[in-house]
DNA sequence: TCGAAAAATTGAAGCGTTTCAATAGAACAA
DNA sequence: TTGTTCTATTGAAACGCTTCAATTTTTCGA
């Protein structure tokens, strides 16, 4: 049926069927305290029967501004971005923003076309976990403009603001537990190094087992990503070789990939966690408590990663001269289970 | 440091100091055949020094029309609807389309404000799966003139697409599968009862008891969400429950409950899966695999739903006159594991 | 009842694009 | 050279809203 699409309803529109001044509908709109409440009924009314739906194209045209904020995240399907997700979207709210999200997928590309896509659509910020080249993406968004706050990563504060964790002390603690466990053949899964967080969770596993000057080693199995999947190839990969040669534990770079890991050695193979092979993860997401052998873990407050990040963005946008560029780092903690620690 | 932020370049702004006028430059954003290579570069130079962005706002409210789609997921959490978050935005990046994504976390309120958002932002079309109240939701849409198509729900061919599993024919098979094992008390946990799908699994579930004409029973354990920690605290009550009183299958209505279930049956308590109990879940998501019990669950086309979903919905955008409204209903599938069958 | 002050309403201007009819310029044949 | 046909460029109009100075209506005290 070549029914043609009949047009939307314009405040013009409204106005006319109300009977008013299309300057009263946009007041009934934003300040209805300002027009006579029979006024207000009218145009109620008839914004009712027509189904008026105002166009924030136009209302942003004019007024420049935007309630809406981008959060572009490294991976959707990693519950600690949904949960920092979530936790940016419920500070958006009180602060009356709403945020609409991008997933870059560790991809450049998709990231940038969120970027691009955010900015065009002229959002109030963006909170960005970026893919790499922190400095040039928020330099860039910056010098055009844009606020920008970094999350789950660290930027220099000239730049801008970022929340982050500390990685490096995440990797150490990881490491320390394992030690602590009488650990000696440590292996570190996790990649790519271009991820800085990776490669600070690698510096503290590194640094911790230097410092404690044991003899204990460390060597890095390197994953192209910081998937379930990658995980169990990984975890295949291992149990396929000979015993003499496995790590005696492992500190995976998060928990898909710790996971990944216990899938392998629990199944496909007969790798007993933690006699065997001990396997701490990081992010300690809500699955890591039910893995198939409970999974140690990092702890990140990730919620609250994203909802300080909101803050700190809204706080530039509300208040653009007293601002000032902050960089928060979260501590990290150690949550202990059964992968480490027999019961 | 009050620095009076500086407006965004225009599209003037570029055309000035390119030395070209300001529908060259247009031409050259959007046309670029139809300007000369030199001019071109000209052009491109210029935007470039000034950092300009193309304001979206203007060029919708002049256009009409949108290259985004919004998305609005029940539970951005679930890994469920992360992947088919990730199915649709796959399939709109191939036809040009871009995805913006609103958590309505099972709430009304949430949903409305980001339908009313994306409707205000004039977004092509909307991807939606429902909290409640489908049709009013799809018909006052698209009374005013919003392409919807509905996910993971059924709606009337009158209304609009919809592309959802046969959650009946799976809540079927995975009962059927729980008496096959011999199981006869069975319980079905979840809720609550207006979401269709957790009406439709226990549909499924009941029929699948009556029609095997066992003496097996089947009761109804009602939750306020299908969360972990929901499933939890099922799990707990029952465990402490005396033991006469435990059903021998849970058939739980997500995965997530599931997996809230094991963790409360495998550490407060000492409840044996699946010999004591066996637990099923819905969804098959990543970590059902790596469960401390490894969960038998239905497994959902997530992705494919999600890209389905979009391809209709851009077919409705394109084809607005020869578009004809589908239902597409796909089988799920019953994957064993542990949970329910001793290996 | 009248006039002044307050409250309510009006409508034109302008936000930054795209579009398109009009104009200018280039290329070529006669 | 002149006319003809392309190709390239121009700039005014319009999209739907918010804003705000100007105007009209209402309220209220005397």
């Amino acid at each position: 049926m070549p029914t043609a699409k009949k047009p939307r309803p314009s405040i013009q529109d409204v106005a006319r069927l109300a009977g008013v001044s299309l300057g009263t509908v946009s007041n009934v709109l934003n300040n209805p305290d300002r027009v006579k409440p029979d006024t207000v009924g009218k145009v109620a009314k008839a914004i009712d029967q027509l189904g008026f739906v105002r166009n924030d194209a136009a209302r942003q045209l004019k007024a420049g501004r935007s309630k809406t904020l981008g959060l572009v995240v490294l991976d959707i399907a990693n519950p600690f971005f949904s949960s920092l997700a979530r936790g940016a979207e419920d500070a958006a709210a009180d602060g009356n923003y709403s945020v609409i999200l991008g997933n870059s997928s560790d991809e450049v590309e998709r990231e940038t076309r969120y970027v691009s896509l955010f900015e065009e659509q002229r959002v109030g910020g963006i909170v960005i976990s970026p893919v790499d080249g922190v400095s040039e993406t928020v330099t860039s968004l910056r010098s055009r403009g844009t606020n920008v706050v970094v999350v789950d990563r660290h930027i220099d504060s000239s730049i801008g603001c970022s929340i982050s964790v500390d990685d490096v002390a995440g990797g150490r603690m990881a490491v320390e537990h394992l030690l602590a466990q009488g650990k000696t053949k440590i292996a570190f899964v996790g990649g790519p190094l271009d991820f800085q967080q990776v490669a600070d969770r690698l510096a503290g596993a590194t640094d911790a087992v230097k410092v404690s000057g044991s003899k204990a080693t460390i060597k890095h199995i390197k994953t192209k990503a910081l998937s379930v999947l990658a995980g169990r190839q990984v975890g295949e990969a291992i149990a396929g070789s000979p015993k003499s040669q496995w790590p005696d534990a492992i500190f995976a770079a998060n928990d898909l990939l710790a996971v990944g890991l216990l899938q392998a050695f629990m199944f496909g193979a007969q790798v007993s966690v933690p006699a065997d092979i001990a396997v701490i993860g990081y992010d300690d997401i809500a699955f890591a408590e039910a893995a198939i052998v409970p999974l140690s873990s990092i702890r990140q407050p990730a919620a609250l990663l994203g909802a300080t990040a909101v803050e700190m963005l809204v706080d530039e946008i509300s208040n653009p001269s007293t601002h000032k560029h902050r960089q928060i780092t979260f501590q990290p903690e150690l949550v202990v289970r059964g992968s480490t620690q027999a019961s």
